[in-house]
DNA sequence: CATATTTATATCGTGCACGACATAAAGTGG
DNA sequence: CCACTTTATGTCGTGCACGATATAAATATG
């Protein structure tokens, strides 16, 4: 279901064609706006993870935790911010709430007390593990062959760096 | 700055070639997943809006909210939570805060006495149509050319619906 | 018409996400 | 060594997002 490449993405920055005005007068409509695509893309991910991860008594932010934990253990909170693009005041009683769980430890850094670093306890790992897995399982709920889903995450990746992401 | 398609999104659903591994044996990475580059584009929209949106008082699902009245006046809750694909949960909090805010009315519905219809202040027709023309320095801020924005937001309205949102 | 079910909205609790601010430890320049 | 600045983390308040549940009105069914 490719839809109609004939609406705006919004009000068009400059583009003189005067005909069939690509700038509706009352302003682009919810459908029309790739942010909104977006936005609600995103709800419905979630939508997706969510019964995946319950079992496993994680949400979406603390699975994204999970894989980078395991792919670089010993991580600082701040470099574990850059890799997720999340700020310390959003990790902190995430990761709180994660040490809580027994998933993760919160250990000293002694190159530098101001910091902390992290690593997966046993529990964690497993999860972590665990958590691998489902990545197949909603690959298949997004549908599409393999090659569409790796080029639009490439597009979108362009996309988030064009707006000034990490 | 297109990356390299040769990672896979995920642990493939069910591929068979062993000799190199779409599969890598630690899970996949964060950067690998289209979920998280989604994720982390709302999230880079979202900082891309706020400061556009702080000086109308408005925050970006409200700035949604007002585009979809401005073309669907009298709309009732249950119609504006179809079209954002939010919960009356979500809503309801957030329709009383623009109520307070004098950006709308829920007024009742004649037809209807469980419903209440949702109808723009003077104040909310000012701020949504300056919201509108927020849009376009949006797209600016997104980058890229036009046609390659809207084929993106196609594909991405694609995976929304094979995802089964509305 | 009486009861049962569905529907529209609302309430409550939890967990992000982030702006504003706080604090303590590094680093830096005199 | 002493301010001064920067950096890593933490706290607080606000606003989504949503699961679970509540309530009242509409509708269906006997």
């Amino acid at each position: 279901m490719t839809q109609s490449p004939n609406k705006p993405v919004s009000h068009a920055t400059a583009q003189g064609q005067q005909n069939q005005p690509a700038i509706p007068p009352d302003g682009p409509e919810i459908s029309d706006l790739l942010c909104f695509a977006i936005y609600s893309a995103n709800h419905a991910l979630t939508r997706l993870y969510r019964p995946l991860l319950a079992p496993l008594g994680l949400t979406y932010p603390q699975y994204l935790v999970l894989i980078s934990l395991r792919h670089n253990p010993g991580q600082t909170i701040k470099a574990l911010g850059q890799q997720l693009d999340l700020e310390t005041n959003t990790l902190t009683p995430l990761l709180k709430r994660m040490e809580e769980a027994e998933l993760l430890r919160r250990v000293p850094n002694p190159q530098d007390d101001r910091s902390r670093l992290l690593e997966l306890t046993e529990t964690g790992a497993e999860r972590a593990a665990k958590a691998g897995e489902i990545t197949a399982c909603i690959v298949e709920g997004m549908g599409g062959d393999l090659e569409e889903l790796l080029d639009l995450r490439d597009r979108v990746n362009a996309l988030r760096s064009r707006m000034g992401a990490t």
